[in-house]
DNA sequence: GGCTTGACAGCACAAGTGTTTGGCGGGTAT
DNA sequence: ATACCCGCCAAACACTTGTGCTGTCAAGCC
């Protein structure tokens, strides 16, 4: 028996789906029943709430019962990126050495906010993730230039190899270092080659976040 | 006489803002006058609709008549970034050395889309911008490595010092490097100090696109 | 004191919008 | 053939939501 796929749609519902996301993309808000229904010529609403049905089944939009241009794209046709939209708070910035402020002492939501692509959306979603603009060249190395912005969980603990923000407590100051936990003593080393590790207690260190994701503008 | 000057707004006023951008955060749609009504605490809808209309006049915040939830934020309290979207087609994949679709080539309408943060809006604005995803290490030297996914203009011509998509036309073979016009020769520099440039005679030269942006998602 | 203006309140209305019900035609399985 | 499901159509219905009055009240101005 021919079924077909979760992740197939028929040419009406490619078409009610492309407009949403075209809609979404020029206007801000999505489109009313009735907006695709004249646009696409359907004849009546209940086709296009009846399609609409299926995709949300099919999970390439979301939706709010009862809730006028409540549509929300999820997925396109590869089934990444989505209109989701995330924002997260700009909470300063990270220098070869600086001092970081602390999460909590800016309110995030009067923080600048920047914009989280889909593709870094996952880990965005669960709230806990902050953006930093990096000043000075010290991740060179690890593909993190002066000005990036790098986007970090907050989290305490680290797994070795992953790069995170770690304060150290007697500096007062933080640095992105790639984290190995070594017996009593946390090497913190710089991706860059000719910069040497840094050796910590590991009761010196606190880790304040993982990096998850680097946005570069070259403008 | 003290006349409030348009970049400011009333308590209240700062609250429906914020209201609303949060909500749109969180929701992907906006509120209506009512949900803002009930959040806030306002006693009637036309309290609302009149601060909305105050936004309006000054420029916090875009509407459409007679729309349902039609409320773009237009900026926050820095003046920048609002939460204006961008999305630009992801036209394909760029290897080490593969060909590079012609931007011509795939419809932009129907290509994935990938969203641009607003610190990489100013050029996605213009149009001409596409994304690619890049598979291999053979940016590395220029910060970019493999999964990232760089934003490109599209223009045929490059000033000294930009990074750009270059396609080789004798080997067929797209990379991305720093451009340097030098006589008859251009000089292709990786941004990594280790690795050599590449010069090659100016007319075996094609520049495909500049490179604006870099996202990089570490998951 | 009158007058204007800004901000808010209450309420009713109308337009915008999602939902539902019943029906129709063409496939497909039984 | 019959039954059934899918996709579509039409129209009515009901809820959602923006808008438009009409007032109230306090502050400033002449």
């Amino acid at each position: 028996m021919r079924r077909s796929s979760p992740d197939t749609i028929s040419a009406r519902q490619t078409d009610i789906f492309h407009y949403i996301e075209n809609f979404v993309t020029q206007y801000g808000y999505s489109p009313s029943i009735r907006d695709i229904q004249n646009a696409l010529d359907i004849s009546s609403t209940s086709v296009v709430a009846y399609n609409l049905r299926i995709l949300t089944a099919k999970g390439w939009i979301e939706r709010e019962d009862k809730i006028s241009r409540g549509i929300r794209p999820k997925r396109n046709r590869n089934g990444n990126g989505g209109i989701d939209l995330f924002r997260v708070p700009l909470l300063g910035t990270i220098t070869a050495g600086g001092p970081l402020p602390e999460p909590e002492e800016v309110d995030p939501s009067s923080a600048d906010k920047v914009t989280v692509p889909p593709d870094l959306a996952d880990v965005s979603r669960l709230g806990d993730v902050y953006a930093l603009k990096v000043r000075g060249q010290s991740m060179i190395d690890a593909l993190i230039d002066d000005g990036d912005i790098v986007l970090l969980r907050f989290q305490n603990t680290a797994e070795n190899g992953q790069m995170v923000a770690a304060r150290l407590l007697d500096d007062n100051a933080v640095t992105l270092k790639k984290f190995y936990h070594e017996g009593e003593q946390v090497r913190l080393q710089p991706a860059n080659q000719t910069m040497s590790p840094i050796y910590v207690p590991a009761d010196n260190v606190v880790v304040q976040g993982r990096v998850v994701g680097v946005i570069r503008s070259l403008m």
